[in-house]
DNA sequence: ATCGTCGTTTAGAAGATTCTGAACGAACTG
DNA sequence: CAGTTCGTTCAGAATCTTCTAAACGACGAT
């Protein structure tokens, strides 16, 4: 790894930390997108970041369960990885996933709250709907938005 | 506080924590949006949920740096808050501009890599303009599609 | 002036996260 | 079969975050 994708590298994993994820798993994710060849092993990965084989693979779990990158089939014993294409979208869906649990909050402080409360109420109900809107419609649509900026931005 | 009204607190405490917040500062917006009279004094918010002050000093500046709550002008020493309403889209608005860093980095990726890897360029152009598509198409638009949702969705 | 109350700051405790080395089982190699 | 290499798991270390108590300065009341 040159001194310049190292510092690829840990950008993205700083990148990854403001977004709520450890660093290491932003860091295996640059690495992977620059990587060459694209597949890498659980071991190469390691000696590459200079970070334990513990860590990658206990990071490199919840990229694949979060479609980040994805184990390619393979007669060897080896694991062998490869990032996605596209799979970068999953860091804002599952961020917008988590909003339900906003809307779920507020409907139970609706059930709870004595009918007087008006204005409690309103705030409560507003903050419901924020939240189903960011999972539901931001979330649903995203992809299509993508989809329409990514085609007219094409060169 | 009723008991029903802590749950409230504490889910929405919960799910701050699961965007990324302290559970603390959720807990302080849950019950300054239920709390009657609706603006209280820091040494109130410590009382009822029982959080040193030093806690709500710390954690409410963000707050009103970030815009959820805001300090009402008072003659008096004691510093009343208050939620500011709609100020929950600032929590999605926040994560979109995060994706700015995400941009910044595959940009630097691109400075950096060799013209030759044309399949690794073209993976992080795809990242710097999805993390751009995020922190800027969605971000801008954000406001104005939830304000028609709103407007669609009362009653 | 003294006292009580306000919010802030700081030092340290408590807790959670993240990382590593070592031990391990599984699978291939000679 | 013994030896090597693979990824996983577990216990503990290191680090970061979050919380509190105590000390503090500012302000107002008596």
């Amino acid at each position: 790894m040159t001194p310049e994708e190292a510092e690829l590298v840990d950008r993205i994993g700083l990148f990854m930390e403001t977004v709520g994820a450890p660093r290491t798993i932003g860091r295996i994710y640059g690495w992977l997108m620059v990587c060459d060849p694209p597949e890498q092993s659980l071991t190469e990965l390691a000696t590459a970041l200079r970070v334990s084989k513990a860590s990658i693979s206990t990071m490199i779990r919840p990229m694949q369960e979060g479609e980040l990158v994805e184990r390619l089939p393979s007669a060897s014993r080896e694991h062998y990885y490869r990032v996605v294409p596209g799979g970068f979208t999953q860091l804002l869906q599952v961020q917008l996933t988590r909003m339900h649990a906003g809307a779920e909050a507020a409907e139970f402080g609706l059930s709870v709250l004595g009918e007087q409360r008006t204005q409690q109420r309103e705030r409560l109900a507003d903050l419901r709907d924020f939240c189903r809107f960011a999972a539901t419609e931001i979330g649903d649509d995203l992809m299509r938005r993508w989809a329409d900026y990514r085609a007219n931005n094409k060169e």
